[in-house]
DNA sequence: TTGGGTGTTGGCCA
DNA sequence: ATGGCCAACACCCA
């Protein structure tokens, strides 16, 4: 689920919920979704400091705080939600953050296919950061279209590949597509610069869009609204929507209008 | 009950 | 460089 709208409404959980405030406690709940830390030190290394303004750089949320550097990443079925602290914690509760005697950032997650990472300097966030292509929200035209020029595959696996372009998922590239009217198998390297500007319109509209849903939501109008409907329908046209796999992924298009 | 599917990533292989 | 397959994991569904 989380693509860059959603990490992105994390970010605003995480800056209304805690930012500015003091971590008073960790507790974890499951050290499954920690990653080369261990409870003990990420206890050390951030209670007794403060949430300061978050950041996000793609499908990663970057929790700052003064020193060290918690990076979050949601998988397929991750989420940021603020809780008060005698909320019920659920099964898939697996970090705890009290930053208030009424307020407490959860870290949610069914699959734990992510987790959460702590960088102790500039240094180590970059590292991990270091395979992120530019951020999809931030790209400029020009820079968007020197990297698509750059790739020999189809134009929907570079729009989902992390080190070419940071944030899009499957969906957000299948619905993205879809109002560009390119087919998702078209290489990237042979998309005329009409093509290429009509792409990067379309992401930055439907990026806005979506953002300001904190999702990307399963709208009527959009093609969001009907993958998984039994026999879909173009939402445009009418054409029955087609399924097939690219990149590896579940992808449906339009035969007609794309 | 079991096998196959799912919006994430990275590694390995050809 | 690229695509295919798999694994990590937990759940849903036929």
């Amino acid at each position: 689920m989380p693509e860059l709208p959603d990490v992105e409404g994390f970010r605003k959980v995480l800056g209304s919920c805690a930012k500015g405030r003091i971590i008073q406690r960790v507790d974890v709940r499951d050290t499954g979704v920690l990653h080369g830390v261990s409870t003990r030190r990420l206890r050390d290394a951030v209670e007794g400091r403060r949430f300061t303004e978050p950041e996000r750089h793609g499908k990663w949320l970057l929790a700052r705080t003064g020193g060290p550097t918690l990076m979050l990443h949601f998988g397929m079925t991750g989420e940021l939600v603020c809780c008060h602290p005698d909320d019920m914690v659920e099964a898939h509760d697996r970090v705890l953050f009290t930053v208030a005697r009424d307020r407490q950032l959860r870290y949610r997650d069914q699959r734990k296919l992510q987790g959460l990472w702590l960088a102790d300097d500039e240094s180590e966030v970059a590292r991990l950061l270091e395979r992120q292509g530019p951020d999809a929200m931030a790209v400029s035209r020009k820079e968007f279209e020197d990297v698509l020029s750059a790739r020999r595959g189809s134009v929907k696996t570079a729009l989902t590949d992390q080190s070419v372009l940071a944030g899009l998922g499957n969906l957000l590239a299948d619905e993205i597509l879809w109002r560009a009217r390119l087919r998702p198998t078209s290489r990237a390297s042979d998309l005329a610069e009409a093509d290429c500007r009509r792409l990067y319109t379309h992401m930055r509209r439907t990026l806005r869009s979506t953002v300001a849903a904190g999702c990307v939501p399963p709208r009527d109008s959009w093609l969001t609204g009907h993958r998984d409907d039994p026999d879909p329908a173009c939402p445009r046209c009418g054409h029955s929507l087609r399924r097939s796999r690219v990149a590896g992924r579940g992808t449906v298009w339009c035969p007609q209008c794309q």
